[in-house]
DNA sequence: TTACACGTAGTA
DNA sequence: TACTACGTGTAA
């Protein structure tokens, strides 16, 4: 008998799913809302699978091709401007804003083994090629970022666990990549508010991933909107310079790789030893 | 709040 | 030079 958790939320769009029992749409209950949280419990669990076998690429095509447009000119004159479009699952499964669903199972399952058993922490970091991976995107089949633990991954809702939020940050990175911006600035000659380009840190969740899913609004918006994968999107620069706690962090979990196990950190190191 | 868009810094 | 993606503005 399969005693694994049927409900496996995918830790990015470009993993498959797998079948679950439809769950009757009941409303969330208002103390849990919590802001304004668009989704509710059961459409996180219902939404990613289907009682069949659902082609995820043709799902995403009739969602913006079968929703007749009334078109906004957008300030723009000649070139298309695409329809906006209503998010669909992928954003439910990891809101840009909020903490994203998977990296919090992840954070609090890994939470969970390393009170448990501390190795299965370093397990858990190591990647099956165990290489310290090359940094940009390289096209390396390497399927599964994230393994699910127990085969399965949990629907928790960041609504649901607010207290996830607190596992999520931790370490300076944010000073290093903060203090290079006012540095460059500072070198460049500039004023405040005039700091450089802050750079990702290239050790949180986020900048660890290789690929682009393809299928956030920044990877389908690639051409126009300049922006990197939402998956990829570095904790640290989701963080505004002036953001509550942008100086100060929740203790105690730190659950980045170290230094040296990233290509950034160590091209950093090369950039440094070069001058 | 997010989606979409643009300019351009930073880099190779 | 081409390319990625940060910062910012705007609309919904
Ligand atoms: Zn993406
Ligand atoms: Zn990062």
């Amino acid at each position: 008998m399969s005693t694994a958790v049927d409900i496996a939320g995918p830790s990015s769009p470009d993993q498959g799913t797998t079948s679950c029992a439809k769950i009757p749409n009941e409303p969330l209950r208002r103390s849990l809302k919590r802001s304004s949280h668009p989704y509710t419990l059961s459409q996180y669990i219902s939404t990613p699978s289907a009682p069949a076998p659902v082609d995820v690429s043709s799902l995403l095509q009739s969602s913006s091709a079968l929703h007749h447009h009334h078109h906004h000119h957008q300030h723009q004159a000649g070139p298309p401007s695409k329809p906006r479009r209503a998010p669909c699952w992928p954003d439910m499964w990891e809101s840009p804003s909020g903490l994203h669903l998977a990296h919090a199972a992840e954070l609090l399952m890994r939470a969970g083994l390393l009170a448990l058993n501390p190795s299965a922490e370093q397990a858990a970091l190591v990647q099956p090629g165990g290489q310290p991976e090359e940094e940009e995107d390289a096209l390396m089949g390497c399927g599964t970022e994230f393994q699910p633990f127990l085969g399965a991954w949990f629907p928790f809702s960041p609504a649901l666990f607010p207290l996830a939020a607190g596992f999520q940050m931790g370490g300076a990175a944010h000073w290093r990549s903060a203090a290079a911006a006012v540095a460059a600035a500072a070198a460049a000659g500039a004023g405040e508010g005039m700091e450089g380009k802050r750079k990702r840190c290239g050790e949180c969740v986020p900048c660890r991933r290789q690929r682009n899913c393809d299928q956030c609004s920044s990877c389908r918006n690639r051409k126009r909107g300049h922006q990197i994968c939402k998956y990829r999107k570095c904790e640290e620069l989701k963080r505004k310079p002036g953001g509550p706690g942008f100086d100060s962090r929740v203790p105690g979990f730190d659950l980045r790789g170290s230094e040296f196990t990233l290509g950034l950190a160590q091209e950093r190191a090369h950039a440094a030893l070069d001058g």
